[in-house]
DNA sequence: GTTGAAGTGGAGGCTTTTTCTCCGCTTCAG
DNA sequence: CTGAAGCGGAGAAAAAGCCTCCACTTCAAC
């Protein structure tokens, strides 16, 4: 559960640091992209640039802290949603719906594909996490469609990607409420049309699989 | 219909690359922002840097050149979808989504905001290019309000804003052409959403004015 | 064809931006 | 109280990007 190699435990202060840096950082690079200057990043978090530095190798290192992060977000607001449906009665597009607007607010579906971006994909450490959280979220997409509340032809890869398109913040000077009060509506959009027509689109999308294929060999 | 103050009529091939420029410029500030190097617009062109330099003063130039044509490209597809919505019979809905499917290969809503931010918003040149351009795409949200196949509660504002939030390419090495088909895709899931629910929204969104003046004072 | 005006590319000087280290000062925790 | 841990920010070094200059090429009018 700690760093790699056992970690020489920080002291409160520089925990805190730590924490804060990573927060900042997964909101600058979704407003000014992964190539944001790391001196924003650190001013955001309302630290020095020195201690950004002294926590992070470097751009990539604190890139890869971010996605693994997001992603551990991720899979926690998936099964969270998932046991929220088996509680509740609900149906499983209700979870998935939930689990959506979830990490909306986490901004993991804009941070991720940015950052991903500018690693290696096949890194040892991410490659795990990343199956993990996109397991999760798999099975709330099945028991979606085993019950019959989600369309078969709409795919994991639909909604992924879809949910990417909606993360990303407006550009342009939209404050940031507005961006995020209108992500939300046109979620709720999605999902009404979802729910209402078994039927929404002609063919089936893309598996998991096929989009992966599709984007390591463009 | 000419440049400002009679254009000194350009040379074939000087004609030419100018709208090769504008092209590469449309699709790289797209992909990169509008912050990217000139040079790689330039290169995308196929044509050197000086020549680049030659036709537009610099960077705000070039976006504003880009805004203009795109502005109108955008006006030119809302007529043409509202006059072919009358030839039929078909519904405002429809004569919407066609309109919306043009702009996504256009990729009007991802380039206008984009460059518009580094703009003077006021400029005197734009503002009625974007007037006539919102006004064509007002009458038609108009027409599908009026025979019912929109839903009231959805608006000007809402629609615009997802057009942006669609057109956006996906990031991450996704190739071009898998990012346009899921674009279209992820459209058609909202206009069947928008066709089958006359309540898909609990309340109202945002009128333009209303978006505008979020946008103004932030 | 010839000719000269129009157009072209890209090297390179200059500026701006970003990175990342170093070190004297501050804070925590035992 | 003290020393180990942590901190901020100045500034050297590097990188990225801008844009001009000029020797060369192409167009089109005659």
């Amino acid at each position: 559960m700690s760093g790699r190699r056992d970690a020489p435990a920080l002291r409160a202060d520089a925990r805190r640091n730590h924490e804060q840096v990573l927060a900042a950082a997964r909101e600058v690079f979704v407003e000014r992209g992964p190539g944001a200057p790391l001196e924003d990043v650190a001013a955001r978090a309302g630290v020095g640039i020195a201690t950004l530095y002294r926590r992070f190798r470097d751009r990539e290192g604190l890139l890869r802290a971010v996605v693994l992060q997001a992603l551990e977000d991720s899979r926690a607001a998936a099964e969270s949603a998932l046991a929220g449906a088996s509680e509740d009665d609900s149906d499983g597009l209700s979870a998935l719906g939930e689990y959506m607007h979830a990490v909306l607010d986490l901004r993991v579906s804009a941070v991720v594909p940015l950052a991903l971006d500018r690693l290696d994909l096949d890194d040892a450490e991410l490659t795990p996490v990343r199956e993990a959280s996109a397991g999760a979220v798999e099975r709330l997409v099945e028991s979606a469609h085993a019950d019959g509340s989600l369309p078969k032809q709409v795919t994991f890869a639909d909604l992924g990607t879809l949910l990417v398109r909606l993360s990303r913040p407006l550009p342009g000077s939209v404050p940031i409420e507005l961006n995020d009060q209108l992500a939300h509506r046109h979620l709720d959009l999605v999902l009404a049309g979802l729910r209402s027509d078994p039927n929404v689109l002609a063919d089936e999308g893309l598996t998991r699989q096929e989009l992966r294929s599709a984007r390591s060999r463009p």
